[in-house]
This record gives structure tokens, C-alpha cells and sequence, in this order.
DNA sequence: ACAGTTTCCCGTAAATGC
DNA sequence: TGCATTTACGGGAAACTG
């Protein structure tokens, strides 16, 4: 007779990478008399899954048996920490159990990490069991934002504590819930979450629609499966690689809430379109995973120009931090005196006055050497008519004159000398 | 009775890092008749080995037996490719067995692997036995070039097939051969070998004296297990770290021979002090790990002065091409027009001439955005007596019959193309 | 405390499997 | 063949260990 007298906390990680070590606790919920012996808890994998249901089968390859210790002398609780356990797949070249072949990727595939343990008590055997959430199990680091939306989508979506079958007919979410587990995503590890307007932006492009409305539903497919339309990537995917783009190399800027980031280029340019020149505003790459773009815009005469950036990503920002780049920036075009276009934060913030406090200036003393750091610049044909990308070498010959022009603009403030530390990787 | 009847080729790795997989094969030299059973060869690792002699043990942890297979049809001869070969530390909690311990680094430690066969023949039987040249056995990559420093010592300095306590009192190597080996280090992946000016200097850094001759002896010490005075690094991790610089981001470049690389500061000055202002070498950092640097000479009025730009590293020649760095290559003083330096590589050729080729000129084109790429600048303050930040002069003074003295040896031929025999390394 | 060494594991690339 | 998935392992960092 079983009976389910012990309980995991959903330990993190609910993702379990294999080969990759992982802890989970289990602790006794029954207060047991004074005993002698001790209790060893044994843990499985996969163990009562009914056949046919899962397309992988692991197994744990470290040990996975241990005595249960007194957690808490007062209430006599029970409980044991099994650490360093490792997954391993069972390659099974029948092929024929295996049920979920095609159906689901890997990621949506759910498994549950069981506990038991048997005590005697006056010649009377109890056995105890339990069992984890539902677990997904990758095998490389790139598969982490898929495992990360099927824990999302299944915490959202479900209170069972293991309903293994969840994805085989995934139900939707509706607005309301799913733009409050976004919100949670940038929340949880910065100090900004998402906007009302940044939301909508998501909700768009997720929905198709021009306003998502509250009860609007949102299906697993649309969210993870399926590419965005024109796009080689899942909305998910989009999100994450802002998400990692936004932990590694954009958290001040963040922070300070100076990433606009979801913006629609519709919403970009009526935003810009009356602004001053050399108003900008940040965003995240709608077209590239894990990008982020300037647009400023340029007035001259009646007409007004919007320009974006070649988006950087975490390869080009660690070369240099993107506060940093926002203050070097600079325009080269033919004829025309190198500038920094970036003149206003939208939507009127000095752009000094907005991220002079992150900016690197702290020069790197590499005696006897001159230091060294890197200027960004993109470079343009002064005629918007001609190629604009055939982009001519980069450094085109000058006029005595444009070299007088150029050394006033690039007059640098030498007491203040920049530098910028080489970026620390990972 | 044992009978050396197998050879092992030294096969690639010499070097084996535990938990990545590797091969070997070993062929039957003596020709066996016409057999109809399977002749099995076994595996081993440090079976022979007397006990004291290391302080690590290792086992093979994957399938160590195969059977030998027909090589060559007309031949009949036999041999075996073992793939796959794994090995892990045997973790001995009995320290009593590390003989070498405290005296050797790992990376001087001598392992083998051996290879047995048992055959039977009209009821006789007969042990055949052989074993690998020795073997170094790493962790980690990051000692992958101690691990090389061993394998060219042994290389250079014996014939013995097998003698694994070679580093207990590793002989000294003549310049003349060293030298030799240093050389190939270089030839070996790429079109350019030392000069004799280049290796000079490698000889005087490694003896710590004016003119290396040809019978100079270098200790094994000083080759690669003492630091260099002053550096945190040895002779060897320095070198190493120059090689793998060239491989990864300076091929092309090394190739051309546009790389002097190897030449002291006080020789810079003396090939640069009479060249005209803009004149540039570009040599390796001798303070920092895998940098590079270009030296260039200013002239003002009468007064010679030298720049050093802060070395490059692999981090930061992966967002800009070393080439690419020195075509835009720009010095920003106060008042003064931002240029590039660099006019001629030493002794008098256009600096355009020279790198042309190697420039990358594309652009990438990231429709619709507008294209971007770090422009390398350094800045300095326009008056050399002020702060060291300035532009310091990376040189000791010298005197002047000195200067004159190591003017006559040092003249570089960039035409002569030196080449020599490949050796493999990997 | 510390230096030498190993372990851990991300992230890219290649291999594998379906 | 193409795509999903796993394997391989370099490289940086943390952990280990005498």
C-alpha cells in the first residue's frame, strides 16, 4: 500500500540538463514515532510513467539512494537534499516505444523525478512516495529558452501538479495572464518590468491584431512553435535573446528605464517625427535575435529622416558597452563633418544628462603604452538617392577643409580622458 | 613470453586530456600465417609502470579490446585503429603512492599506453607486447602549452623511446637546436619561419644575454618552468600565446612577413629613430600575454619620438581585423586634425601597399539599417612633457654606440622568404 | 594562504538521427 | 534532404587539495 507521505518542493532547477548536476529535496510530512533505523530514500526517473509516453527515456547515473536526516530538531521534521545527481539518456534503439516521436519537440515533453522509501514498523511495511513537478529535460544550453517557455506556459495554465500529457493539447492563455508573466520575466531581475505600452507592442505581435484586448487568447503554438511570420525564430525565442541581451550588457541602461525596446517602427516614427533632430530612442531588434538599435531623427529643410543603426548584439557590446557607443557615436558621411547624431533621449532628456552616469571613464593605464579604445561610426553617403549600403571605405579622403571641420568636432575632452575596459566575458 | 612483434606509430595526441576521446593504432609487424581466429588486442594505461613513478593514475574508461583487421590485402599485414579511447584519473585516497609528487608538474609527468595480444599457434602461445612513445596527460586545455613544451623537449633532446622519468633531470638544449625548433614552430602552420634577427632575440630573452652562439645551452627551467624575470609567465606560455595569437587572428598578415614580432625595444629604436616620421613595426608584447603592438616614430623638429599603441589581444582583434585596425588606425591630440600614424611599414613601404589585400573591405549590408564598424582610435594630449598618459616613450635609453652596434646586425630583409621543414604539432 | 590542478558547464560547432 | 537533437570539447571560472 502506498501513500504519498512525502513531499518534494518544486527545487529548481525544473529544467535538468543532462550530464549537468542538480539537487532536489524531499521532506517527510508525517511526524514519525522515535526510530532507530534509518530511512533511505531512493530517487527515480520516469519510473510509473505509463509506455508510449515519453520519446526519451534517462536514467540517474550517480547515486541516488540516501538517509533522511533530521531537518528541524523542534518539530522532529525529517528530510534529505539529494545533490549532485546527474540524467543520462537511455538509448533505446527500439524505436517503437517511443511514443511522442514527431509530435512534440523535446522541450514540451514532461517527466517527473520520483521519491520512495519504505519503513517497518512493529512488523507493519509503509511505503511512502512522491513525486517532482513536471521536469524538462534538454541537452544543451540552446534548448533552455524552449524549456523556460514550457515552464512558463504550464505554470500559467495549470494547477495539477503533474499532468504529464499537458502539451499534447497545450491550452491558451489569455492576454491578461500572459503579458503578466512577460512583465515577470524583465521584473524578476531588473528594476523595470514592462509598460503598458511595451506590452501592447508584445501583445501585437504575438496577436496579430492591432490592439489585443484583455481576453484575447494567445495559443502555445503562437507563443513557442510556430515562427514569427517572414521570421526564422518563435515570439519566445525574440523575447529570451532580449531578455539575455538585456541580463549581460544592458541592465544600468534598463534600470534606468531609457530602453524604450518594444516599439513598432509605426509607433517609432510618430513618436520621432515631431521631434527635434537628434532625438533618439533605443529598441530591441525586431528582424535579428538578441539586437538592439538606435533611431534618431534627422531634420534638415522640411524633411524629416529616420536612421537606425545596424543592431549591436552581446558580441559587439562586449567590445563596448552600449552606454558607451551612445556617447561616441558618430556619422560619417561624404563631405559632411563627422557628428554624433544622438543629441535627445525621447523625449527631450540631454543625452549626457541621461546616461553620463553610465558612462566608462575610467582609462585603462597600460604603461608605457597609449591607450587604446574604439570609436563607433557608421558611415553614409551624404546622398540618401545613391546605394546606401554600398558603403565606400571607410575612410575617405578629406579636404584640408573637412579636416579642420572634423578636428572641431572631434575635439575630445582630454582631461577626461575615455577608456573603455575590455568587456568581462560570461 | 613477451615478444615485441607490435609497433604503436606515434600517433597524434602525444598530449591526451582526460574525458576527451582519442586514437591510436598499433600494427602487427611480423606476418602471421593464414589464421582463421580473431587475433584481440588489449589496451592498457601505465600498466608497467614502477610503483613511486607518478602521482596521478589514470584508467581508459571506454571499450579497450578490438580485433585486428586486415590492413593492406596484398601485404596480409594486420592492424588495429582504436577510436573512441577515453581516460579518467583513478582518484587514489591513498597519497602514499604519489611518488612524484611536489617535484613534477603535471605537464612534466610521463605516461604510456600499452597494447597486448595473445595469439596461439598449433598449442603455443605467444604474447605479443608493445607500448606508445610517452605521453603527457592534462585536464584542462589551459595546460595544453606545457603540455607541448614537454613533448618538443623530449623530441629534441632524446632518442629513447621510452623514457618516462626524463623530467627528473632534463638535459639542456643547445641554442643551435632549440632555436631550430622554435623555428618550426612557426613554419609549421604558416608560410613564415624565424629570421635570424627574430630568433636572436628569442636567444637573448631565453639566455639573458647579449649574442646566444649556436652552443649556448638552454635548462629546461628556463625553457618552461621558471617565469621570466619581472613577468608572471614563463618563456614558453609567452611564445605559445604568440603562436595561438597568429593562428587565430594574424595569419594572414604573419604570412606576408609584415610581423618583425620578435624584436627588443632598443632595437625598435634603432630601426625606427632615422626613418621617416610615420614609419611603423609591428612586434608582440613582451609584458602581456598575446598582444601585439604597433610601434611608430614622430618626428618633430629635431626631436625623434617613439609610439606604442596598447597591445591587441584575441578579444580585441575579434571586432576589428588587425589589418583593418591599422588602415583606420587614428590618433586624436588636442588642436590637432585626427590621423592615422601610421604611413609606412618599416623599412619604407606605403602602408597601403603593404596591407591592401588583407584589408576586409565589405561592408555588411543589414538592409534597412545603416551600417557600423569600430573605428580604432587612441587619444593623446598634444604635449609630450605632460602627464606619463601622454605619450610616454616605451624605452630604456640606451647609449649611442650601442644603438650603432645593434644597427648593423638588425637590417630586415623583407624579400628573402626563409623556409623551412613543417613540423606537425597537432 | 596559496598555487597547481581538476571540475564544472556554457556556448559554439559538428555529428547524428529521423 | 532538412531539421531537431545530441555530442564534442574549447575556454573561463570555480572548486578542490595538498
Amino acid at each position: 500500500e502506498k501513500q504519498p507521505c512525502m513531499a518534494t518542493q518544486p527545487q529548481k532547477p525544473l529544467i535538468i540538463k543532462t550530464g549537468v548536476q542538480f539537487a532536489t529535496k524531499v521532506r517527510l510530512l508525517v511526524k514519525l514515532p522515535e526510530v532507530d533505523y534509518q530511512l533511505r530514500v531512493k530517487t527515480t526517473f520516469d519510473k510509473d510513467l505509463p509506455p508510449g509516453r515519453v520519446s526519451r527515456q534517462f536514467h540517474i547515473v550517480t547515486h541516488n539512494t540516501k538517509v533522511m536526516d533530521i531537518e528541524d530538531y523542534s518539530s522532529g521534521c525529517l528530510s534529505v537534499t539529494f545533490r549532485h545527481l546527474q540524467l543520462k539518456e537511455k538509448k533505446s534503439s527500439n524505436s517503437s516505444t517511443k511514443g511522442n516521436e514527431g509530435l512534440l519537440f523535446v522541450t514540451e515533453e514532461l517527466h517527473s523525478l520520483g521519491f520512495e522509501a519504505r519503513f517497518t514498523v512493529q512488523g507493519l511495511s509503509v511505503d511512502l512516495e512522491t513525486c517532482s513537478l513536471p521536469l524538462v529535460v534538454i541537452s544543451n544550453v540552446c534548448q533552455l529558452p524552449g524549456g523556460w517557455a514550457s515552464v512558463m506556459w504550464y505554470n500559467l495554465l495549470t494547477d495539477e501538479p503533474r499532468n504529464l500529457a499537458f502539451f499534447c493539447s497545450p491550452p491558451r492563455a489569455c492576454w491578461r495572464q500572459l503579458s503578466e508573466v512577460l512583465n515577470w520575466q524583465f521584473s524578476s531581475f531588473s528594476d523595470q518590468g514592462l509598460k503598458k505600452e511595451q506590452l501592447l507592442m508584445l501583445g501585437e505581435k504575438l496577436l496579430g491584431q492591432r490592439a489585443p484586448s484583455s481576453d484575447s487568447l494567445v495559443s502555445w503554438s503562437r507563443f513557442s512553435r510556430e515562427n514569427i511570420p517572414g521570421k526564422p525564430f518563435t515570439f519566445w525565442m525574440w523575447l529570451d535573446s532580449i531578455l539575455d541581451l538585456i541580463k549581460k550588457h544592458l541592465l544600468t541602461v534598463w534600470n534606468e528605464n531609457y530602453i524604450m525596446g518594444f516599439v513598432s517602427k509605426e509607433v517609432e516614427r510618430l513618436l520621432l517625427k515631431d521631434r527635434e533632430s537628434g532625438t533618439f530612442l533605443l529598441r530591441f531588434s525586431e528582424s535579428h535575435l538578441g539586437g538592439i538599435t538606435f533611431t534618431w531623427v534627422e531634420r534638415s529643410n522640411s524633411e524629416v529622416k529616420l536612421n537606425s543603426v545596424e543592431p549591436y548584439t552581446k558580441n559587439r557590446l562586449s567590445a563596448l558597452p552600449f552606454a558607451d557607443i551612445i556617447r561616441h557615436y558618430k556619422v560619417i558621411s561624404e563631405g559632411v563633418v563627422p557628428e554624433n547624431p544622438l543629441k535627445f533621449l525621447y523625449p527631450d532628456i540631454p543625452k549626457d544628462e541621461a546616461f553620463g552616469r553610465l558612462y566608462n571613464s575610467e582609462p585603462s593605464k597600460v604603461y608605457p603604452y597609449i591607450s587604446f579604445s574604439w570609436m563607433p561610426i557608421s558611415e553614409m553617403r551624404s546622398s540618401p538617392s545613391s546605394t546606401p549600403l554600398s558603403c565606400p571605405s571607410p575612410e575617405p579622403s578629406m579636404t584640408p577643409g573637412e579636416f579642420d571641420m572634423l578636428s572641431d568636432h572631434m575635439c575630445f575632452d582630454l582631461d577626461t580622458v575615455v577608456h573603455l575596459t575590455p568587456h568581462e566575458r560570461h
